[in-house]
DNA sequence: GTCTATAAATGGATAGAC
DNA sequence: GTCTATCCATTTATAGAC
């Protein structure tokens, strides 16, 4: 709270005027980063792998900006003492999997659902090497698979 | 410092008997960690793969019972202000890193320290699923990637 | 709508009895 | 070596002045 008051330049008892909790905040920044990362997306009827180049770089994108995935960061900080976090924490990536899911469904990729979340997972777990050691390449590689999802035929799954 | 002090039956502030503070305790904790993964690994240069398969199982397994990865909750955990915490999350997961790479590098795995890298971060983001989802999937196809490595030519880097 | 002041609770850590 | 008691800093949140 303190931190984010001092982003704002506000003393941090006037964010209570903004957001009732400090788990509120939770839902909130990941409403408007999954925003950030959906927003007029080409449409994946008239060209689905333009579609998920976009989703995939986005993605990419913020963690690079930010030197982490703050998905990843509350899922590992939310607990089962804060369950209205928790939740917010689950219908973000779950969201965030079925919109990289439908595109590779439009693109008739094979088991689209394991292979989105395979997708997302591999690319949250490049965030290990940016958040300890500032490394960014893992992140790279995880994007070039990423891209050649469906290249070939026996990678699926 | 409550919850371990609960877990091994008693106050909080006795654990200041045993540790100095709360940020030594990750250091500790992630030293043992490190231990259970590697002692006693099949020797790399008579049977790289077995070492392979069993270093890679025993990462997921840590991640099943605990339903989670430690290192990557601490990772995401420390700050600036904990720079020694910072410091031991680094180094342990520099160590897992090596050690994966001189395996690959007795197996003559083109880039071994990249797929090593690589590897590690594809294990770490499924447990992204198995933290919010309960979800084992993605990391049953993680360590499925992880040992089909050097399968063919072109996969590498 | 933001401030100061302050409440209330939490959590890291120490002192000293036993 | 663990306990109770306590300290102290931090942090979440509210009350009320401006």
């Amino acid at each position: 709270m303190r931190d984010l008051a001092d982003r704002v330049g506000l003393r941090p008892q006037s964010l209570y005027t903004r957001f009732p909790s400090k788990e509120s905040l939770v839902r909130e920044v990941l409403a408007l980063t999954l925003d950030d990362v959906l927003v007029d997306l080409p449409d994946p009827a008239t060209d689905w792998r333009g579609a998920w180049q976009t989703l995939i770089g986005r993605i990419a994108e913020t963690f690079e900006t930010r030197g982490r995935c703050v998905g990843l960061h509350l899922a590992y900080g939310v607990t089962a003492q804060t369950p209205d976090a928790r939740d917010a924490v689950r219908v973000f990536f779950a969201r965030l999997r079925d919109a990289m899911a439908g595109i590779l469904k439009t693109g008739t990729i094979f088991e689209p659902a394991s292979v989105a979340a395979d997708t997302l997972a591999q690319l949250e777990g490049a965030t290990l090497w940016i958040t300890t050691e500032g490394d960014m390449e893992p992140l790279r590689h995880a994007v070039e698979r990423a891209l050649r999802v469906g290249e070939r035929e026996g990678r699926a799954a």
